[in-house]
DNA sequence: TCGAAATGTCTATTGTTATAGACAACTGTA
DNA sequence: TACAGTTGTCTATAACAATAGACATTTCGA
């Protein structure tokens, strides 16, 4: 592991960005668990062949994510490492799937409307034309850190008053419940990749540059009928998805 | 749509690198299908809130990409628009789950080596301690078009000369049918996302800051004996997964 | 108590990124 | 043919990113 390459100049990203990026990276692969705190700043100079100065620009930044927190005279410490596994299976469930991976789940009500539905909504929900649903846009946290965004739509009238139900007990499973729906299954999920936007950065705590996994996903009541379309975004360096067949 | 701000300055990623990014995701979208054409730089540079010099950065770096061409008088034209998408299942091949989506696909090895396994692997591999594997590194194209680089590790001597067969083939799924094995299966499938690295940058023709979809998959012999541990990486901007149950 | 090793702060300089304005060159259409 | 609308090129300036060096401050252990 000499002379580490890898971060590329000109490239429209700044150098102290591609390093904070690689860090965070190590750190949520574990790379300095023996030590539990980032290796000193002239030898993450020496490694990325950078100045000390742009280095500290990368750990400041993230310290400004309070992912390490720096201490003088010792040296970086790390603050929060994590890397939540969501399963992706017929019964994926937010919660259960997180399992003994946090302590505490919260699911955030950020805002709820019911609108027209729009063309591709009528296709996944398999609505018919001019039908209404309810949207929702939820923030969910675990720990107290947040790990997705989602705009969820439901078919109207059947789950109109779900809004109440998510906002009672912040959780998708049991807003379904309240609704008389005791069991769905997830029929697809697509997953795409994209860099944070503005709304991200700020719900989901990120920096700009920092990537988002995109998730477009599709649950059906055990009649087959769908009764949610959703699209969730996750901060990609604190979440994975494994895929169970 | 008016004012669209959601570029960040001071963020260590510059702007005509964002402005790139969403343009190149836009396309993607087919936003600008109905034209054919990106709108024109005073546009963009209004919407995204920069000088148009800005604008022209990141269509030049887009036209680097072969992803829109500039013609003088008239516009900014887009040559190629693509997001391949790959099904993931028990069933997952990756050149049937192409199927129509590409006319010609092609599998090419970059190199291949025999190995000691890691401890990760004996443990995905489920070997013996101290086992060899037979690495390979592989490139593969769609028309043309590099859409996934991957290093797979396989079990030895089962399949010690696996490297001759996809060589010849050009698809794992045939090089294992050469060795005797008919079919398998996938077992689990891990996605995450990261930044492209140099080796991504040049076998991917990325740019630097582009995202890369990232996915660790086992599969299995119809027994249940793991037959194959890859690490793929996929550009996000051309590819989506979907998980269908 | 001293020194090694680490982070913190300051000044100065250079290269890249972004803005600004002006005008040239090219295309299609009225 | 004239013109509106588009991309291409040039110059100049300001803001940000990166390097360089020096020295202060804090902590831990010999």
């Amino acid at each position: 592991m000499a002379t580490d390459s890898s971060v590329q100049r000109q490239s429209g990203v700044a150098l102290w960005r591609q390093i904070a990026d690689r860090i965070r990276g190590a750190i949520a692969n574990g790379e300095y668990d023996g030590t539990g705190r980032v290796p000193p700043e002239m030898a993450l100079a020496a490694r990325f062949g950078v100045n000390r100065h742009t280095v500290r620009s990368a750990l400041a930044a993230l310290a400004q994510e309070d992912i390490v927190r720096p201490i003088q005279g010792i040296g970086t410490m790390i603050v929060r490492k994590e890397r939540l596994n969501f399963p992706i299976s017929r019964r994926t469930r937010f919660i259960e799937g997180l399992g003994a991976q946090a302590r505490e789940t919260e699911g955030l009500l950020l805002q709820s409307r019911e609108e027209l539905a729009s063309e591709d909504l009528i296709r996944r929900l398999e609505l018919a034309e001019g039908s209404h649903v309810v949207r929702l846009e939820t923030l969910r946290k675990a720990d107290g850190r947040p790990v997705s965004r989602a705009t969820a739509w439901f078919p109207v009238p059947r789950f109109a008053r779900i809004d109440e139900a998510y906002q009672r007990s912040g959780s998708i499973t049991q807003a379904f419940r309240s609704l008389g729906l005791s069991d769905y299954t997830r029929v697809s999920t697509e997953v795409t990749a994209t860099h944070a936007d503005a709304a991200d950065m700020k719900d989901l705590e990120l920096s700009a540059g920092a990537i988002v996994l995109v998730t477009r996903s599709l649950n059906a009541d055990p009649g087959g009928k769908p009764v949610q379309f959703a699209i969730s975004r996750f901060p990609a360096d604190r979440v994975q998805f494994t895929i169970e067949n």
